[in-house]
DNA sequence: CTTGACCTTCAACCAGGTTTAAGGTGTAGC
DNA sequence: GCTACACCTTAAACCTGGTTGAAGGTCAAG
């Protein structure tokens, strides 16, 4: 199949698999007569398994890594349970730096509507001026 | 005070004030003999200020706009506000995001873990391989 | 024989800065 | 007077993870 199907059936864009390919992701696929790229199922796979670990969030270098293991038939289990143990500890931390941000966020909606009913056209900015969060 | 010492009392790498002075965000400082930027306190505010919107995630184009309003002495609140709301929804979407992605890893974490104690060294993928997880 | 869907490569672009190279300034110690 | 050092300047390249666009090739249907 050509990359438009290949596309189709891994979730991934075309650009992002000719991307993968020139990054050293995914090995060179063959070409047919018209030097267009020819892919086999065994490949759509294999692009499938990026895509996943690209929605857990992996960095490109880590599949990588992961993906050539996979290719020279060594367990990459080692690996992927390490970049999986450390990626949810760095999404631990993203979300409760979120909630924090969030919780701001609420705080300053919450005076942001106060200012509107009392003074609304004339602050410069009472709603993130220092003085009116901290 | 030069950039230095506004970096450290804004919290902003120099690096970072210079390129918000060169995007617009802040407006161009003066300069002394030797053509180093010159701060004063008033801009130091103005950098916290930014900084603060920043660590809201707010974009800088909605930072320049709110800075713009402020130097101008126009109530940046109704565009504070909408920024802040917008802003709050899209992270209430990103920790949802992100709460289903740490699910996801818990799983994987535990399939790991079973893995490394049955099949210690001979798995290609038994942690993320199709087979495994769907 | 032309239209349209598909493919190719290369280069530029995005955010939000950081890093690096190559050099100027200013002060302290020897 | 020299040198070491901290600090500053600029422009340009680099980062992630791709997307978009230009300019063109391929191939089947009508």
């Amino acid at each position: 199949m050509r990359i438009g199907e290949a596309s189709r059936l891994s979730g991934l864009r075309a650009s992002a698999i000719r991307y993968y390919e020139t990054h050293g992701i995914i090995p060179l696929p063959e070409r047919n007569g018209a030097g267009y790229r020819e892919y086999r199922n065994g490949d759509v796979e294999l692009l499938r398994f990026v895509r996943q670990l690209r929605s857990l969030e992996l960095p490109l270098d880590d599949v990588r890594e992961i993906v050539a293991l996979r290719s020279r038939g060594d367990a990459p289990c080692a690996s992927v349970r390490a970049a999986i143990t450390s990626e949810a500890a760095a999404i631990d931390r993203r979300i409760e730096d979120l909630r924090r941000l969030r919780d701001e966020l609420s705080l300053l909606q919450d005076a942001a509507a106060d200012i509107t009913d009392d003074w609304p056209t004339s602050c410069v900015c009472h709603i993130l001026e220092p003085s009116s969060i901290k």
